[in-house]
DNA sequence: AAATAATAAATGTTATAACATCTAATGTTT
DNA sequence: AAACATTAGATGTTATAACATTTATTATTT
C-alpha cells in the first residue's frame, strides 16, 4: 500500500463509521505532511502553533494561560513549549511587572524570521488543498463547524 | 472559554489557512471524546483500533505487518500495542507456524466482549455526528476523500 | 551449501503527551 | 491583618510517539 494515503479498512458498518475513521485519516495525513514541512526547521507544530500565536498578539505579549487558551490542543503543555521555543531564540519571556504570577512571552526577531521563512517557502495550505475548489473548501468548513455544532 | 468546543483563533488568512486548522480541531473533538468513552475501559483509542483490526480478521489470525498496515497511524508501534491487549487478556499471540520470524495475534473471548459491551453502550457513530443529516456526512466524506487526491 | 540480502518483529532511545502535584503570588473573607 | 481560597505557572511522573537499531528467521545469490 501507498503509505499515508488510503484508508485501507474498506469495511465500515455505514457512513458515520466512515466518517469517524475518515477524520483521524485526514488529520494524520494532513499532520505528517505539516511535519514534514517543519521538520528542517527542527520544530515541531505545537511549537509552531504557539509561535504564531505570539506573533498574533505583537506587539503585546502573551501570558501562558492566553497561549493555552489559543492552542488547538487544550492539554498541551504551553509552559514547556514556550520553554523551548526561547531556548531557541524564537521567543522571549518576562515575568509580568503587573502580575508577579504570571508571564509575558514575545516573539523574537530569529522566530518572526522563521515564520516568515517557512510560510514563503513551503506551509502553504492553498497549494496543500489543491485538489478542492474554492467553494468545496467553505463547504469543507462549514461541516466541520456543524458537526462540532458550531 | 468552553473547553474543547470552539476555535479560538479567529483570524484566518483564508479559508484555506482556516480548513487547515479546522482539521486539527474536529480531530481533537472527536479524539477527546472517543479517549472519554474509552478511559473507563482503561484502553487508548490506538488499542481500540487494533481491537477491531484483529475482530474483523476473525478467524484468521492477523500479523502485526498487517495490523501495522491497517492502523490509523501508520508511524504507531503495533508490536507494543498488541502485548499491552496481551497483558490485559484482549488478544494473545503466537509464533505463526509458518513463518517463525512473524506472529498470529487474535482477539480472545474477553476482547469480543469488551468490543460489543463499548459498540452496545457508548461507542455510537449515528449519535456522535447527529448535527449533520445522512446526505451531509456523505457530503463530508466525499470531500475530505477528495481532499486527500482519493 | 555458504554467504548475503531481505523480512518480521522486538527492543532501545529520546522527546512529547497527559495527566497530577507543587510553589509563588494575588484576591477574598472574617 | 491573618487565614483562607484562587490563580498562574513550574515541575514531576508515567505512558506513549517517533523514530533507529538489533535479533531471529527466511529468501536469494554465488
Amino acid at each position: 500500500m501507498e503509505p499515508g494515503k488510503e484508508i485501507n479498512q474498506k469495511k465500515f458498518r455505514n457512513h458515520a463509521h466512515k466518517l469517524g475513521v475518515n477524520i483521524i485519516y485526514t488529520f494524520n495525513w494532513l499532520n505528517t505532511i505539516n511535519s514534514g514541512l517543519l521538520k528542517p526547521h527542527k520544530i515541531t507544530t505545537q511549537q509552531f502553533n504557539v509561535l504564531r500565536i505570539i506573533l498574533d498578539q505583537q506587539p503585546n505579549p502573551a501570558s501562558i494561560k492566553f497561549i493555552r487558551e489559543r492552542m488547538l490542543d487544550k492539554m498541551s503543555d504551553a509552559s514547556r513549549i514556550v520553554e523551548k521555543l526561547r531556548i531557541k531564540g524564537f521567543a522571549e519571556r518576562r515575568i509580568c511587572p503587573n502580575d508577579r504570577r504570571a508571564c509575558d512571552v514575545l516573539i523574537t526577531k530569529k522566530g518572526m524570521k522563521l515564520l516568515q521563512h517557512i510560510d514563503d517557502n513551503s506551509y502553504d495550505f492553498d497549494n496543500l488543498f489543491s485538489n478542492l475548489n474554492q467553494s468545496e473548501i467553505k463547504q469543507l468548513n462549514f461541516l466541520m463547524d456543524k458537526l462540532r455544532g458550531e
